[in-house]
DNA sequence: CTTGCATTTTACCGAACGGTCAACTAGTAT
DNA sequence: ATACTAGTTGACCGTTCGGTAAAATGCAAG
């Protein structure tokens, strides 16, 4: 049983850089064997389909950054919009120190995997929005405390969450567009300016 | 000369939403061939590679941006902060459109390509480059009217415009990962919130 | 010692991939 | 009439795709 989780380990660990840095559609499940070090037919085994892999991919990138920079950005003991703040340099911090490594800005593989395969996969949709889900709950959570401390003025929390996460991954794409993770240090501050007013009340 | 012309016109006319609802890597180009009705030693013929013929559909989808919706929203007629509201509104439209013909949101074209293939293929990335640089040129320029008129403070109309950018891109990223054009509508007035001060004088 | 189960190996499937090639057709210019 | 060229055809290339099936292995409980 040991053996085996490594096996379903390495196999995800194998994939995650690759959809990462290229595509779901580009990257082949022998190349992802080939590297694990296990065999086609051991692969299948584990995961049902390729779509099944991506789906774990996606659950270990989703713990990776909860565990990680989030729990960092959201701590209670901040500031609230100190927390935004945060999240933003986590994520330049994170593309500057991936295309120092890789040489290229790979960007948010929420936002990359939405885009290629939302059409094609409701499975895959729904689990996507689940993630964008979440994080909008954070921003909201932040920007109703921040409301209640008087820090900003009252506003719509839940519209104005879901654009701060629409121009988080938008300058995302952006600096991936120009492989320049320096496009979020220079516009992600600007996200605190986003406001959608309360309507009637 | 005539039919040549139309072949290769009718082969784009097949791929432009062929990549459009799907992806690059998703879309083959036989299945392109036999929507076109023309042959694959033909299809070699007008187009050195795949990626020349991608190359060709993003060239299509911008021409048709710029002399449609585009030219309209940025009509120097206009007061210019409405124009920005004009093509936010257009963008709403036209996802709403494709949903109710397609069933499903498609996103912008420039945005899925970029996420798709930037890491993958630097040539792809310098033609989506290119138009998102267009774009913001537009927004600035728009800015720059703005502040001249006296409609909005004074700002760093060249990082605003990058901003507003990044922002329409990363609204309709999320509006096509819940597949419903209302995100559009809901976050897209938010743009003229954003403001990215001028900096040192 | 044996049964049973989880895991692994290996060979294989049909289909699709991007791209090539040589032969052929048709129109045009000399 | 002939030569040249743009366009078209259809067969073909090797490779990779996601996925399958059966046999072999290892291990643990009875």
């Amino acid at each position: 049983m040991n053996l085996a989780t490594d096996t379903r380990t390495r196999i995800i660990a194998a994939a995650k850089p690759r959809f990462h840095s290229r595509s779901y559609a580009n990257v082949g499940i022998q190349e992802i064997c080939e590297s694990a070090g296990v065999q086609k037919g051991s692969f299948y085994h584990f995961f049902p389909s390729k779509r099944d892999l991506v789906l774990a991919v996606i659950d270990e990138f989703a713990d990776d950054w909860a565990n990680g920079f989030v729990a960092e950005a959201f701590d209670p003991a901040l500031p609230p919009m100190e927390r935004i703040d945060y999240l933003v340099d986590a994520a330049y911090f994170w593309q500057k120190s991936i295309k120092q490594v890789h040489g290229r800005m790979l960007g948010c593989i929420f936002g990359n995997l939405t885009l290629e395969v939302s059409t094609q996969d409701d499975i895959l949709r729904a689990k996507l929005l689940a993630i964008f889900s979440r994080a909008k709950s954070r921003f909201k959570d932040t920007l109703e405390e921040a409301v209640a401390a008087g820090t900003i003025a009252p506003l719509d929390a839940d519209r104005t969450a879901e654009a701060m996460l629409a121009y988080l991954e938008g300058v995302i794409l952006l600096a991936k567009s120009q492989n320049d993770p320096e496009v979020i240090y220079r516009l992600g501050p600007a996200i605190k300016t986003l406001r959608i007013e309360a309507s009637g009340g």
